[in-house]
RNA sequence: GCCGCUAUAGCUCAGCCGUGGUAGAGCAGCUGACUUGUAAUCAGCAGGUCCCGAGUUCGACUCUUGGUGGCGGCACCA
């Protein structure tokens, strides 16, 4: 006699056993209909099963997230039963559901075409027409083995053989079908309404680059047309703000063959750029970082002793000259470490904040390079601060205080914070990396932020916590870092004077708040469409005149302008006014000045937001103090 | 780096396979006319080593092949 607790705290009792389904049925043939699985005691199962005590239960459907992800995990089964329809060869691998969607990867002779995605996606839905029951069973791990040896899935062997002992393994069938899988699934094929194949590409199996190339197809899916919809327009949204796209429609950089993954910074782009450096550096001076600057060419010996060489030498483009070999310098540390060895220090002068916007090089494998996201050439924001164990975790507080507050001055609200721990390849004993991580991870509950623990993805010198930003398509962006170091500065020879007289090393925190500034401005140009807030944006403003008559008004009204320290400038070509504001408009100048007889006798400009606002007339006074609050707003959001 | 796709005018893109015969459009540019009130005035002109190399062919932008860059993933990311 189950009692079933509904999430609205309603309750149902019945005589026997009953199944999800059949308790949806029970409240009605509409919900019986949506059902896609069930929640029994905040455990995700199939509608199939059977609930014997009384339990909690929640019905999911297609409106539930974990609705989504049984309709998506369901899908990818659903294309692996097309796949293997039309080509019998191909052997199925794994298939999980992904942000938006999900994929499966095969192993075929050859690379699936589009042609091939289309022919799948209509075997997908001939399958889904004849609606069929999908069915969980049981099997052991030798059954299993036995069963996809048969079977030639040579691929689903192996990944059974390496699951550890002898339990029981679940699998799903749908007609001829058969997978392994945890679950839950869809009642039956006749579930999806709105899928589609989006593409096709190689993966590594196992994600390991010495393993064989696999075909992954991506699909998405969704509980209705209307969602797929909303999703196919967020992905051209996504295209339409492509920061490579904006970058030369806008004339900010360029890229050429001749400097794979280094950016051509054009007088615009270069504009923003500054823009973004001046506050970057009055920001470091304000919170007593000094800044400083080091050389493009080290000596590799350098390189070798600060273990760089060792782990990165294949990345590193390096220059020989008068039989001395030289680095172009990847990174900036070992360098600060040189300034710090300088003179005699004393734990008086800690904790010491060096910055510099170190200009570094690196050869990134040719696949990896993505606009300014991913370059060779860059430039961070970078700093080390040397302090004493103790005082690492105020350090750390306030580096984080000092980040929020500038994701916040560009607009950005919500950060998403990480630890990643001890990599598999690293320098230090195992005392110093307990050491450093629990430092890091007190600083992270200081916080009193929730965080995530990543194991494995640490810096070879030390563990990190990452800083990510979520953009306005809700994109995470990694940018911000800050890691623990008790190696580095050893290995460099950094020693301070401690309070008893006797030398010790100083801890070195590395940290950046940018990461890049090439990554960051390509992050802004797509975070904002473009549209760059008066603070950033390379033209604030622009005066147009509506005949010749108004021309030297114009040109003394820019003049004024430019003294106040504005960027602006004036558009006098003899063109129609609506012409003139289109262009600027596609520009994305934030304010359009427009001057004709009547602003020329009033003393005024005529004020048009980028937008297509009319803020109609405005004294040169005026108009400044408008710009100017704008420009102090900085790109905060409303 | 790996798998697949791709490269034509300053930009966006046709043409290319079936059918090999050295290229077209729109925008931008230049010239002229027009002096214009909030997202495109009209007319004319000019603009190309069809990414680079090799091969097949009487003949290659087109087919084959090698390179380079880019794109979508994967792997990597101090």
């Amino acid at each position: 006699m189950p009692k079933i607790t509904l999430p609205d705290g309603s309750a149902r009792e019945y005589e026997n056993p009953v199944t999800v389904m059949e308790v949806a049925e029970s409240i009605g043939p509409g919900l019986a209909k949506a059902a896609l699985a069930g929640r029994v005691n905040g455990e995700l199962v199939d509608s199939s099963t059977v609930i014997s005590n009384d339990s909690n239960l929640a019905i999911i459907t297609e409106r539930d997230s974990d609705g989504l992800e049984v309709i998506r995990h369901s899908c990818a089964h659903l294309m692996a039963q097309a796949v293997q329809r039309l080509f019998p060869k191909a052997q199925v691998t794994i298939g999980p559901v992904v942000e938006d969607g999900f994929f499966y990867d095969f192993s075929f002779t050859r690379a699936f075409t589009p042609e091939d995605l289309q022919a799948i996606e209509k075997v997908m839905g001939e399958i889904v027409k004849e609606n069929l029951t999908v069915e969980r069973s049981v099997m052991s791990r030798d059954e299993a083995v036995a069963m996809f040896k048969e079977m030639g899935e040579d691929y689903k062997v192996q990944i059974i053989e390496s699951i550890p002992g002898d339990e029981d393994l679940s699998f799903y069938r749908q007609g001829e079908f058969i997978d392994l899988c945890r679950g839950p699934h869809v009642p039956a094929t006749a579930s999806f309404k709105a899928f589609k194949l989006t593409s096709v590409a190689g993966a590594y199996w196992r994600g390991d680059a010495s393993n064989e190339m696999l075909q992954r197809i991506h699909g998405t899916a969704w509980g209705s047309k209307k969602d797929l919809k909303l999703f196919l327009q967020r992905l051209e949204e996504a295209e339409k703000r492509d920061h490579r796209k904006l970058g030369k429609h806008l004339d900010l950089f360029h890229f050429q063959e001749e400097a794979p993954g280094m950016a051509f910074w054009h007088p615009k782009g270069w504009s923003i750029y500054q823009t973004v450096q001046r506050y970057m550096r009055e920001v470091q001076d304000k919170n007593d970082y000094k800044e400083i600057n080091t050389p493009q060419l080290v000596d590799y010996s350098l390189w070798e002793k600060s273990g760089h060489a060792s782990k990165f030498a294949d990345e590193m483009f390096s220059v020989e000259s008068e039989n001395r070999m030289y680095a172009i310098k990847p990174m900036n540390c070992p360098c600060h470490i040189q300034v710090f060895n300088q003179g005699l220090k004393s734990y008086r002068d800690l904790p010491l904040r060096l910055a510099e916007f170190g200009s570094c090089h690196r050869y990134e494998p040719s696949g990896s390079m993505h606009g300014l996201m991913r370059v060779r050439s860059f430039v961070q924001d970078d700093g080390h601060i040397f302090c004493t164990e103790e005082q690492i975790q105020a350090e750390v507080a306030d580096f984080m205080t000092l980040l929020f507050a500038v994701y916040k001055d560009f607009g950005f609200d919500e950060v998403i914070l990480r630890l990643s721990t001890r990599p598999e390849k690293r320098v230090g004993s195992d005392e110093v990396w307990d050491k450093s991580e629990q430092s890091l991870k007190d600083a992270l509950n200081a916080t009193g932020l929730p965080w995530e623990l990543v194991p494995g993805e640490g810096a070879f010198y030390g563990p990190k916590i990452e800083c990510s930003l979520k953009d306005c398509m809700g994109r995470v962006q990694q940018c911000g870092t800050i890691q623990v170091d008790f190696s580095t500065p050893g290995r460099l020879g950094a020693q301070y004077v401690a309070e008893d007289s006797s030398k010790q090393e100083p801890v070195m925190l590395h940290r950046a708040v940018l990461g890049s500034f090439e990554r960051f401005i390509g992050i802004l140009i797509e975070h904002y469409a473009g549209d760059m807030p008066a603070w950033l944006a390379p033209e604030q403003a622009l005066i147009l005149n509506i005949t010749d008559k108004q021309s030297d008004y114009c040109r003394n009204f820019e003049e004024s302008l430019k003294n106040k320290g504005f960027r602006v400038s004036a558009d006098l070509r003899n063109e129609k006014i609506g012409f003139k504001i289109r262009e600027h408009t596609l520009q994305k100048v934030p304010y359009l000045l427009v001057v004709g007889d009547k602003e020329v006798e009033k003393g005024t400009v005529a004020v048009r937001k980028r937008g297509g606002e009319d803020l109609g007339a405005m004294t040169f006074d005026e108009f400044c103090t408008l710009l100017n609050q704008d420009v102090a707003n900085f790109g905060r959001s409303a």
